[in-house]
DNA sequence: CAAATCTCAGAGGGACTGAAATTA
DNA sequence: CTAATTTCAGTCGCTCTGAGATTT
């Protein structure tokens, strides 16, 4: 619901668990931002690139499916990464409506590096966890994205 | 980092806690949304209401620093609140800069109500998981929480 | 003087809607 | 004709910055 700004929120506000998740992907958010921005990068940049060097080539819908990134919202990104020479656009021969996206040597690279800064903000993401507290939590979680879906995704099976 | 699609999201992206924090608090956020939108409420009525209720009159500063709201934004959620008759802002005798905020009669009714809605919408959240498990991610988060804290709260002590 | 409070105006990014044009 | 893809224009809510006016 938001950061909880020190003790002065009232423990009945503290304790529901919907704000507890926001406050913590805000701060998370925030971390990894900062890192990537520090690098002229978003998060976006790095889950398409991971998605492209992950699954191979793909159509922009395709991408959108496999990042999480909504497809309208996805032109931006890819533009951005064009235009840095990461990618490449070009018609697809076999379906003219699509686009097929091609990661360039330079756009690995570029991953290579955004990879590394993010598993680090992840690091410290968990630092206040033991190790078997941070595999806990991300199979807690794992199981809530699993079971609430996103609204444009389908259905909740 | 946002919503999963679905299982076309390659495992190294899945895998990372912040894009598992983003997705969790987004379907949270729009659990949450959704039942209090039904009453034409937001989260934000809920929480300044809870701290009212909580720890009785206050300014508006002060309402900030327990809900998390901020400060430049609780200006409307107030207004909107006062226009529904939930809570009254007078001048604060002994210091004139200051408002301070009162629940009403009917603002305590409004509260017990959009409180039922939020504790359902975390059961509903939180049904994939047991009652252990519930503990268990309620603590982490809390943990998280505690030490990552936001940019203006101060700084982690 | 510095500091706190209330208010407004606006930026920036994220999630999302709607629609147009093209092609299957 | 229906459906999918790319693109653009714009909405809405959230976090946050900056500044002005007032008061301590």
């Amino acid at each position: 619901m938001s950061p909880a700004p020190e003790d002065a929120t009232p423990e009945r506000l503290r304790a529901i668990p919907s704000r507890l998740l926001a406050g913590a992907a805000t701060a998370a958010d925030r971390l990894v931002n900062e890192r990537l921005a520090a690098e002229g990068a978003r998060k976006w940049h790095f889950a398409v690139l991971v998605a492209l060097d992950e699954t191979g080539p793909a159509s922009q819908a395709e991408l959108s499916r496999r990042t999480g990134v909504y497809r309208s919202d996805m032109v931006a990104v890819l533009n951005e990464l064009a235009d840095a020479g990461f990618l490449v656009r070009d018609p697809d021969p076999v379906d003219r409506r699509r686009n097929v996206i091609t990661l360039t040597p330079a756009g690995r690279a570029r991953l290579h590096h955004l990879d590394a800064l993010v598993t680090t903000a992840q690091q410290d993401l968990l630092a206040p966890l033991a190790p078997a507290e941070r595999a806990e939590l991300t199979r807690l979680l794992t199981l809530l994205n699993a079971h609430h879906r996103p609204p444009h995704g389908g259905g909740h099976a």
